[in-house]
DNA sequence: TAATCGATCTTTTTT
DNA sequence: AGATCGATTA
């Protein structure tokens, strides 16, 4: 094919694109850097085998990681061929969710199974190791989910790499049988079990390998080992495998993403062919380097040099603030100026490590008018009304679910205590259903757990009602109260029903008087994302199930229009295969970003982890980094972190009180040497203009004489205030400053001639 | 059996 | 600061 002759789609695409594009027969390897266009490269592929080499649409698989992805894969490629919807784009999760609920029953998995969440298998483990703290529970949930990433069995000798003690063997086990018996699976079943099937089930593996011809993976670096070898079982001979990644860009190792995956896909897949897509359209070059500036400082890497097309640009900012108090007056400050100036908020994101750090900003934006978006916060289904009312769901769908009965038999209190549950669940037998198992001892029952239990399963019968007959007739047959919920579309009834009919929903409005109106809200919004599924079984697991891998919300495609010029706030993690046109990297200290537990390997994520965040800016770039920030509800100093002293210090434009390390700022002063001070990071400034010539305790005035008993004499040259009171800063004459709050003076500062 | 109070930790990051 | 756990009390 010559270049001139070529569609529209195709001639736009850089040689090296266009090789991928066209590649075919041996195995292939992407690896393609940060805005190089691999997304492009993906679908345009998956639209050229379909227009150019007239395949199936059926017959190619493309696997994601994340829901947002896997829709955008889609969009775009069905921009350049309809057809393209045809295609099966899922993430891992939900093609092994499709896989199980299709074969689950060769693994001994009932039609209606339902999927845990973290929080539901740690449910299920403190029933198995009961009277264990609460973290030894977690951490044990942590290395099973773990375990199951690396596709390792109970039995496995390499489970001792994770926790070597009988306990963890012991639990991992019968959590299995547990789990087994209840007839759910884990996020980590997800992945295992389908390629435990198609390796006991040649016959199975076969059809699959018919089916699907072409096998595309995007984020590969995030793969982890079960993922690696459900690839492998589906890749059969004569199917086109096309991975693509970037090693620099693996950010989830610490749920089992292996880097070794896309390092050793070579010899994984013998006679791999390797692509590499290494012009970045991004971002302008001095973020580049920055970006590049800090992950060049790992060791292990595949290696790649990246080029920015778009050349010069702003030198990214580096900004060292007070507090984090300053730090979103600041940025709400400069957004806003920069909209006022004719930008849009649109074209900013405030990025950082943990989800906690969004508070500060969402509070000083709300105050400051300022429109925003948090993207990703799970906050809604991790609400208590809301786990509840899903949990009578999932015992709808499996009266097995045992974890769903124990949270649910006795809420609200009907008197049905833990040794009645208990009762109930052992008398089960081998089905293990215990809505008949209630049924059946509550003759032996108290009469006041008789009641409760009663109670509970007209409740569960409603919902088997909602979804049994017809809805209209019976939403008419009920009188309804003022502060009902409202539902009569789809599945939407039958939550509402189950929430009415169990009491959650007016156990939840009268347990607290303020809250309680929200949580209804909530429940109705769960009651609304139901009104679209069908009002029966597979209407109620496909609910489920996409509840459970999805929990991104961003159903209301109405607030993606117009009208919708928002801020984004946003975790580090969250922002892969996004791009803005100012990014803020806020928190950047020592024990945020990178944690101060972390060294090795787990240090070298973090730093990809800043590379990655870096590459998402394409005009402009900011860091911040404060002295003092709020943590565990105290005030502690901070450390900038070590990547700041890694970034290329020409290539940055610093601003605010530098700490020593950092020269060229306004403000820092010229003395040598911290004496072997911890402090490094003296100075940061005041959050006034004007600071206070006098603390407000009255103890210390500006041009004080201070004797420290290891660091000399020196003189108060600043005082602050925090809500830990004044905040006093010393320079001393042998060079260099220190803090200290004035109300633990303690014995090391001592005041000279003053009237103390 | 349930609710309340105080003490004791805690915090990654997500399918 | 907030959640969570345990013990104590009604």
């Amino acid at each position: 094919m010559c270049a001139d002759a070529l569609p529209k789609y195709l001639e736009i695409l850089n040689p090296e694109q266009r090789k991928a594009v066209f590649h075919s027969g041996r195995p292939l390897l992407i690896l393609a850097g940060a805005g190089s266009g691999k997304t492009r490269v993906i679908t345009t592929k998956i639209a050229y085998l379909i227009r150019e080499k007239e395949m199936d649409p059926r017959s190619i698989l493309a696997v994601t990681f994340t829901n947002k992805a896997a829709r955008e894969m889609s969009c775009r490629a069905r921009l350049i061929d309809d057809r393209a919807q045809d295609a099966m784009l899922r993430t891992f999760h939900s093609f092994g969710a499709w896989f199980l609920r299709r074969n689950g029953h060769l693994a001994g998995l009932p039609s209606g199974f339902v999927i845990y969440d973290d929080d539901d298998s740690i449910s299920l483990l403190s029933t198995i190791m009961e009277g264990s703290p609460r973290a030894e529970v977690k951490l044990m949930a942590h290395n099973i989910s773990r375990a199951k990433d690396y596709f390792l069995s109970p039995q496995d000798p390499r489970l001792d790499f994770f926790d070597h003690r009988k306990i963890f063997k012991d639990s991992y086990v019968k959590y299995e049988e547990r789990l087994a018996k209840i007839g759910n699976v884990d996020f980590g079943d997800l992945i295992k079990k389908p390629v435990e099937i198609l390796r006991g089930n040649p016959d199975l593996a076969r059809r699959f390998h018919e089916r699907f011809r072409v096998i595309m993976v995007d984020e590969y670096q995030d793969a982890n080992i079960a993922q690696f070898e459900l690839l492998r079982e589906l890749c059969g001979p004569g199917v086109y495998v096309c991975v693509v990644g970037d090693d620099d860009q693996s950010i989830y190792r610490f749920r089992g993403a292996e880097v070794r995956n896309i390092l050793e896909f070579p010899d994984r897949f013998y006679g791999a062919d390797i692509i590499r897509l290494e012009r970045n359209y991004r971002s302008t070059d001095p973020i580049l380097r920055a970006a590049s500036s800090v992950v060049n400082h790992n060791t292990g890497r595949l290696g790649k040099s990246l080029r920015s097309e778009r050349g010069k640009g702003k030198k990214p900012v580096l900004a060292f603030m007070a507090d984090q108090d300053e730090e979103s007056a600041q940025i709400a400050g400069l957004i806003l100026n920069a909209v006022k100036l004719g930008g849009h908020f649109s074209d900013w994101a405030v990025l950082y490590r943990t989800n906690a750090q969004s508070l500060g900003f969402e509070t000083e934006f709300l105050r400051r008018r300022i429109p925003y978006r948090v993207v990703g916060s799970l906050k809604f289904y991790e609400r208590e009304e809301i786990k509840d009312a899903l949990a009578l769901l999932s015992f709808l769908a499996n009266p097995r679910d045992e974890v769903a009965f124990r949270r649910m038999v006795n809420k609200p209190s009907r008197g049905v205590g833990p040794a009645t549950v208990d009762k109930i669940i052992d008398s089960s037998g081998d089905t293990g259903d215990l809505a008949e198992a209630a049924r059946n001892i509550s003759p032996e029952l108290s009469a006041r757990a008789r009641a409760g239990v009663a109670d509970f399963l007209k409740a569960i019968e409603a919902g088997r009602d909602a979804l049994a007959k017809d809805k209209k007739a019976e939403e008419k047959k009920l009188p309804r109260k003022r502060e009902d919920l409202r539902g009569e579309e789809g599945l939407s009834l039958c939550v509402v029903r189950m929430a009415e009919v169990s009491g959650l929903a007016g156990y939840h409005l009268t347990q607290d008087e303020i809250a309680g109106n929200q949580r209804l809200n909530n429940l109705q919004e769960l009651a609304n994302a139901a009104s679209p599924y069908s009002a029966d079984m597979n209407g109620l697991l496909d609910f489920l199930e996409h509840i459970e891998l999805d929990r991104s919300m961003e159903e209301s495609a109405a607030a993606e229009g117009e009208g919708s010029d928002l801020v984004t706030l946003i975790t580090l993690h969250n922002t892969k295969g996004l791009e803005f046109r100012k990014v803020i990297m806020t928190g950047i200290e020592q024990g945020i970003f990178p944690r101060d537990d972390k060294d090795g390997d787990d240090l070298e994520e973090e730093r990809r982890l800043f590379y990655v965040g870096a590459t998402r800016a394409m005009d402009e770039l900011y860091f911040t980094s404060c002295a003092m920030r709020r943590m565990y509800g105290r005030n502690s100093p901070m450390e900038p972190s070590l990547f700041l002293r890694e970034l290329d210090r020409d290539n940055l434009k610093i601003i605010g009180k530098a700490p020593y390390g950092f020269g060229g700022a306004p403000g820092t002063s010229g003395a040598t040497g911290t004496s072997g001070a911890t402090g490094a990071y003296t100075g940061g400034y005041g959050r006034s203009a004007n600071p206070a010539a006098t603390s407000s305790d009255g103890r210390w005035r500006k041009g004080d004489r201070v004797f420290h008993d290891d660091r000399g004499y020196g003189e108060v040259s600043g005082i602050r205030e925090s809500d830990e009171g004044p905040v006093i800063t010393v320079r001393f004459e042998s060079g260099g400053e220190s803090r200290f709050l004035s109300q633990y003076q303690s014995g090391s500062y001592t005041k000279i001639g003053g009237d103390v």
